[in-house]
DNA sequence: TGTTCCGGTTCG
DNA sequence: CGAACCGGAACA
């Protein structure tokens, strides 16, 4: 072979490998646009079914304590910890045609009442140990100094009859429910990393002395912390994929 | 109106 | 790079 000829097959072949990686860079570029084009819109949202879905509002974790809902300042804005989807679904793009299905159902939270029956009467109980007081819930726990409390029912005696053990075990229920939202805030507060800005200016305003009452109720998990830190990193590393893997079925844990 | 909480941005 | 924040659409 002479030295020209192996100089032209060189050339071919380098041509060819420059057509080649042409070719893939196109493909790949159109890929790349697709993904993007996808990511653009289609959010995900809970699949409704899973175990989490199904399961109410902790009231306890950091995500709940930031909830206005429980005298949070709204600052993380992210789901219960408990309640974190564990295969989220790409949202259904409006509504087909006609009737749809039954994927409406699933798809907000349980309210997540208040007791409606004093514990130990007959409709008490049955998985219905969560706390997480939706109802009527007041602002923070010292909203600025602002009181207006005037009773103005002139109208006599109103006909709204709640039994007293169940005024009493809502109370307590609430109660439960705020104490062990400003331990946990603080204890967040001290123990987390990174920003500063939104918390210290809760601190200036909302934070106060907490009254450790301690949530009595009966949770699924043994140890509170662990769990909650499980969570948490399942959490994360879901959002992370979620890029790219929308269904993590792996993660179901029925 | 208020709540939910995803996903992108920014901070450390 | 992960943690935290927060804009803001979807929902009730
Ligand atoms: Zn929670
Ligand atoms: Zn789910």
């Amino acid at each position: 072979m002479s030295e020209v000829e192996a100089a032209q097959d060189e050339g071919v072949a380098a041509a060819a490998a420059v057509a080649a990686a042409v070719a893939a860079a196109e493909v790949a570029a159109a890929a790349a646009a697709a993904a993007a084009a996808e990511k653009a819109r289609s959010r995900l949202s809970r699949c409704g079914a899973c175990n989490n879905c199904n399961r109410r509002d902790c009231g306890l974790c950091v995500n709940c304590v930031d909830k206005p809902k429980f005298g949070g300042p709204g600052i993380k804005k992210q789901a219960c910890i408990a309640r974190k989807c564990l295969n989220m679904q790409a949202r259904e793009e409006s509504a087909e045609g006609g009737g749809d299905d039954a994927a409406q159902a699933r798809k907000r939270p349980k309210p997540a009442q208040p007791p409606t029956a004093a514990p130990g009467s007959a409709a008490a109980g049955d998985g219905e140990r969560a706390q997480a007081d939706a109802v009527g819930a007041a602002k923070a726990p010292r909203s600025h100094s602002d009181e207006n409390n005037s009773e103005s029912n002139a109208a006599g005696m109103d006909t709204d009859e709640i039994a007293p053990g169940v005024a009493a075990a809502r109370k307590e229920h609430k109660d439960a429910t705020w104490a062990g939202n400003t331990d946990v805030l603080l204890d967040y507060l001290v123990r987390r990393k990174g920003r500063t800005e939104g918390w210290k200016r809760l601190r200036e305003t909302d934070l106060e002395e907490g009254r450790a009452l301690d949530v009595g109720g009966d949770w699924p998990w043994a140890d509170k912390t662990a769990l909650e830190e499980e969570f948490i990193s399942m959490n994360d590393r879901h959002r992370r994929e979620s890029n790219t893997a929308p269904n993590l079925n792996a993660l179901l844990v029925h």
